[in-house]
DNA sequence: GATGAGCGA
């Protein structure tokens, strides 16, 4: 490996490279400046300041500065270590912040918002009218005209199936047929039991999802599958752990874990769903009561919503 | 001790 040259940016006369961290440090390097402070008196505070310039020439600064009483909440332990004698380069240096080496920064407030700030103040009256318009909005179910969303609607599955026993709505007319429905009228599994309304070939005959090969659940719900609920997680357990763990005793479908909305930390328990009952029975028997990161796991049968005592 | 998210009109 070849030598690698010392970084030089500035080659002053005085012939020693440095590089541009150095340039910061010259100042201070020299002799450093020596500083006096007394109060005038009158709320005004005088700093003397003797120090070398850039030139090499002996300057005195002075400053008045004019003290503003302002009324702050002074934290006790703060205020106490002003008074601590100073040591290393400070040594003989008055008590409390010095201005030569002290910048009292202002009190930056961090306010969070999502994207760029100059937007989050407008954005907060969009989200009100937004609010607004949703709450005078009626939710009215396209099949039995009830005061819930169509996919709430407890006729879903009887109402749904039946043509025309919905309520009339403008894209059940022929009118707003989709181009590809129209495109072909002739098929009787897109114009008849359908409403007019095109359902793409992998959707017909009672599916309910995309095919199985589209990965998902195949439109297969979540309270079909034999599915446990397992508890007593540690609160850093993950899909990957429990797919680990459940993934010996058959094909685990699915895997949720209950995490706290805001914080996304596991809260104890999880769902993990089988492929096949048998699959899900064993895992059950073996599973439960077994240790896992120094807790004893319980994994039960999942009941579906609604079958639950 | 514990039973899942969010979409949508």
């Amino acid at each position: 490996m070849a030598p690698v040259a010392a970084p030089s940016t500035s080659q002053p006369a005085g012939g020693k490279p440095m590089n541009w961290a150095d340039e910061f440090d010259e100042d201070v390097s020299g002799d450093a400046p020596r500083i006096e402070e007394r109060d005038e008196g009158n709320g005004v505070k005088v700093v003397i300041e003797y120090r070398t310039n850039a030139d090499g020439k002996k300057v005195k600064i002075t400053r008045r500065v004019k003290r503003t009483l302002v009324k702050t909440k002074v934290n006790h332990e703060v205020a106490e270590r002003k008074s601590w004698t100073k040591f290393g380069k400070e040594k003989n240096n008055a008590p409390g912040p010095h201005s030569a080496t002290t910048t009292i920064g202002e009190n930056v407030v961090l306010k969070m918002s999502a994207g760029n700030n100059k937007t989050a103040e407008p954005e907060v009256d969009e989200m009100d009218k937004v609010r607004q318009q949703l709450a005078n909005k009626r939710i009215v179910c396209r099949l039995c005209k009830g005061d819930h969303f169509t996919t709430k609607c407890p006729y879903k599955d009887t109402l749904e199936a039946i043509p025309g026993a919905g309520a009339d709505t403008p894209e059940a007319g022929e009118g707003s047929m989709t181009p590809l429905a129209t495109m072909d009228p002739s098929n009787p599994a897109v114009a008849a039991s359908t409403g007019g309304k095109y359902i793409p070939p992998s959707m017909r005959g009672g599916a309910k999802g995309p095919g199985e090969k589209m990965g998902g659940l195949g439109g297969v719900s979540r309270d079909d599958l034999p599915t446990l609920r397992v508890t007593n997680l540690s609160e850093d357990a993950d899909d990957d752990d429990l797919r680990e763990l459940f993934g010996r005793f058959g094909r685990v479908v699915r895997v949720y874990v209950g995490r706290d909305r805001e914080t996304g930390i596991c809260k104890g328990y999880a769902f993990v769903s089988f492929e096949t009952r048998e699959d899900a029975d064993r895992a059950r028997q073996k599973v439960d009561g077994r240790g896992y990161d120094n807790l004893i796991l319980s994994c039960q049968w999942s009941l579906p919503r609604g079958e639950r005592p």
